[in-house]
DNA sequence: TCTGGGGTCCTAGGACCC
DNA sequence: TCTGGGGTCCTAGGACCC
């Protein structure tokens, strides 16, 4: 670490992070609910997609099934998401954002790290500019949002961690390490469950432990990838420059679709119906993005929950709904179920690729062609008038449209 | 308590080619 | 005739993140 007149060389990273944002979007305009237990989902087999922090107190997060909240907490209120709001108030914040530096790397709707090394002059130090934040989105979005501030983004996505809810946590380069090492492993990024349990049996409990772990020795235990990926977080090593990306501007590698069912299906014909169903969905999307793919692949999920996949390359890509679906078609009766009852089925489709430059009218058939072009037609009349209007006759009643 | 939906990336084995 | 090693593609599964 150099120093020309004392203060040590660093760029300063904020990593903002919205509290609870579906929730409070949904009730933002509704002040009477901000200090009641809320979430948004939990409905019938499904899962919280978001809790608010009254919520927590119960115990209640993201991903925890319906019913058992429901049982922590019978007053609790289950809210609806306006997808529409949650893009624009996600937007509105990007605005906030760069109104203090045009370094901002969006993670996802509801998180940006903020590079504000030249930001410093106009606004104060990265702490006055952090509050300087999170005071417009509250007073302008009528939200909260807690910030990082460290020397690495990955430091600062843990300080927003730590800052939450409704708060700042600064790291400063020469208390990296002491902030970092005494965390349990599962605070690092990309160590879920699954690793943590991994790293404390193998007798790695703190990011000290890992900090302090000879390269090689991790290369060997995890893999290279995963070891390098710890060492390199477990001692704020990181220093990669932000990309400056407002948002994912390249392109999806797959893009799908999957739906657990109300009560299970074995019935053959349900199971082609909802194929076909998943398959006009993500098609749709595909065609609306200008993107073809070359793999799809099928997932089905049996009423105990195991899940498998079985995926098919095709040699030219596809955006045409009728022949994703049968091909989704033949991986499911390749499976040979025999009836077996399914909780779930998906429908992905994956090497996604931008249409043009991919133009197969020499190896299109005149079926295919007469079906891409059916699928545009749809498309147009779903645009104008709304997707609830057009079905294919399949997916109508009984499957006889 | 009984487990959503949309993604990304990694690993590992087998096939195939050079 | 046997052997090797590397690269690429495909498939299945799993971990993880939001």
């Amino acid at each position: 670490m150099t120093s020309s007149a004392g203060a040590p060389e660093v760029t300063p990273i904020l990593h903002v992070d919205m509290d609870a944002f579906f929730v409070s979007v949904a009730i933002r305009h509704q002040p009477e609910l901000w200090d009641q237990p809320v979430v948004v989902g939990g409905h019938a087999r499904g899962v919280v997609t978001c809790a608010n922090y009254p919520a927590r107190a119960y115990g209640i997060h993201a991903a925890m099934p319906g019913s058992m909240a429901r049982r922590l907490c019978p007053q609790l209120v289950s809210v609806r998401l306006d997808f529409g709001e949650v893009a624009e108030v996600s937007k509105q914040v990007r605005e906030i954002f760069r109104r203090a530096t045009p370094l901002v790397e969006v993670v996802s709707v509801d998180e940006a790290f903020l590079d504000v090394r030249g930001a410093t002059r106009l606004f104060g130090s990265p702490e006055q500019i952090a509050h300087r934040i999170r005071r417009q989105i509250a007073e302008e979005l009528s939200i909260t949002c807690s910030v990082g501030v460290a020397p690495t983004p990955s430091v600062a996505k843990v300080g927003s961690r730590k800052a939450k809810p409704d708060g700042v946590v600064v790291v400063r380069p020469e208390d990296v390490p002491g902030f970092l090492h005494p965390l349990d492993v599962g605070e690092l990024y990309g160590v879920g469950p699954s690793t943590r349990k991994r790293l404390r049996r193998l007798g790695f409990e703190t990011v000290g432990d890992i900090a302090r772990t000879p390269v090689p020795t991790l290369h060997q235990i995890l893999g290279p990838r995963l070891g390098g990926h710890l060492h390199r977080l477990a001692t704020g090593t990181d220093r990669r420059e932000l990309t400056g990306r407002l948002g994912p501007d390249l392109p999806d590698r797959s893009t799908g679709a999957q739906e657990t069912f109300g009560h299970d299906l074995s019935d053959r014909e349900d199971i082609v119906r909802e194929l076909l169903r998943l398959s006009a969905r993500v098609t749709r999307r595909m065609r609306r993005a200008g993107t073809v793919g070359r793999t799809i692949a099928l997932t089905v999920r049996f009423s105990d929950f195991t899940t498998i996949s079985r995926s098919r390359t095709l040699p030219d890509p596809t955006d045409v709904t009728q022949e994703v679906h049968a091909i989704a078609v033949r991986l499911y009766d390749d499976l040979n179920l025999r009836g077996r009852a399914l909780r779930l089925v998906g429908v992905r489709v994956e090497h996604l690729v931008a249409r043009e430059g991919t133009d197969r009218q020499l190896v299109l058939g005149e079926r295919e062609r007469g079906w891409s072009e059916a699928d545009r037609a749809v498309d147009q009349v779903a645009e104008r008038f709304g997707s609830q209007l057009v079905r294919r006759a399949s997916l109508l009643h009984n499957g006889r449209g």
